[in-house]
DNA sequence: TTTTTTCTTGACCGACTGGTCAAATGGACG
DNA sequence: CGTCCATTTGACCAGTCGGTCAAGAAAAAA
């Protein structure tokens, strides 16, 4: 095998690997030598590119979100109504937390695993749990804007309440609840959604 | 210390000792040694009571279910307005969820630890979940039954609307979110149950 | 071509894992 | 009083954990 003065593999692509697998073991149940099996890369590569295990999932969260959080983020964002984007984001959900691989979200599992213990995940986490309650929030302003949803709509409060939806139908999905059970929690949050629509 | 034939130590109550832990740190987060200290038990007794580690979770996670999650239940069957018992069932989430131990619930969070990956907890878990769920199902029926909801009310999907809130804000509080997440988040779901109200 | 520099490899570290074994213990029963 | 037997205790097992070290190998620089 080839070794020279530079590096031998892609350090995004074996991060990605990384991540995978945190992602379907979580953080304490995926050991070294699985790991770097799974990455293609020595146990010294490993330590030298990304310091110690804790790192490396640090960065694999970030990759994470990064990376497939991102999707959400771009459903959101699409140029139209904002309140469309928004349900079609609630059916991404109900779409992925039934039919995709079945690990849920990397961050949410991760909440569950270490919430409150690791001090070291606990910003983090707490940082991108913001960040998804800002994407909702900034969605229902535009909506707001757009004359969709009520002047005097409390749009935090809407986000939250997607949050926590999000949250509780990716964990469903994980321990494997059926498609109509998923599909029927986030039609009856529609309608927390045409609580606050204008014009009817 | 005192030996004989009789065992020296109360089952239920090292048990619920151990429910603890694992409500702390998880379940492979928690070891032996740690686990034998805090039950006050020697690790020859532990498995000659409960057998492996994995079987005393398995026992720990029903005697959770017996014991903690039994309070939701009395809330839900309590005499009065079922509808009533519903909303207070959802504040004393709103308040478990953060002014709580702040470990939110040991079912919800090895559900998102192992979910998918270990076969011996999925079934066992899934059972529970659907508990739940038909908790909030029979007490939407009475609702109904009762005439404080409408005829046509999908009480099943109701119930798994309240399941995925439940979900959501435990794990927010597990995160250490602030009460104002948790309550925005429950008090915009009351807005489901408001619009299945009859009269109004 | 030689030297330098970087990366890779695999052996190795102490600590800890879940789990087992056998000896020591002392109450119950004859 | 002596025997039995369930319980307790602590040593012990192989395996794995995260992490480190030093030697080997090859591209880059001299």
């Amino acid at each position: 095998m080839p070794r020279g003065a530079t590096k031998q593999f892609d350090r995004t692509e074996v991060l990605d690997r990384a991540m995978q697998l945190f992602w379907e073991k979580g953080y304490e149940a995926t050991g070294l030598s699985e790991l770097t099996q799974r990455m293609g890369i020595g146990r010294q590569s490993l330590y030298d590119t990304f310091g110690d295990k804790r790192s490396l999932f640090l960065e694999a969260l970030d990759h994470y979100a990064g990376t497939r959080m991102s999707r959400v983020s771009d459903l959101l964002k699409a140029p139209g109504s904002p309140l469309r984007n928004i349900r079609r984001v609630l059916a991404f959900y109900e779409q992925h937390c039934t039919s995709g691989n079945g690990l849920g979200c990397l961050i949410v599992n991760t909440m569950a695993e270490s919430g409150g213990m690791d001090q070291s995940f606990e910003h983090p986490l707490k940082i991108k749990m913001k960040g998804i309650e800002s994407m909702f929030r900034e969605a229902f302003d535009n909506a707001k804007e757009a004359g969709e949803i009520e002047e005097d709509a409390d749009t935090l409060a809407l986000a939250r309440a997607m949050c926590a939806l999000a949250w509780g139908v990716t964990l469903m999905g994980r321990v494997g609840a059926s498609k109509a059970m998923v599909r029927d929690a986030i039609r009856m949050n529609m309608r927390i959604i045409d609580s606050v629509l204008v014009g009817e």
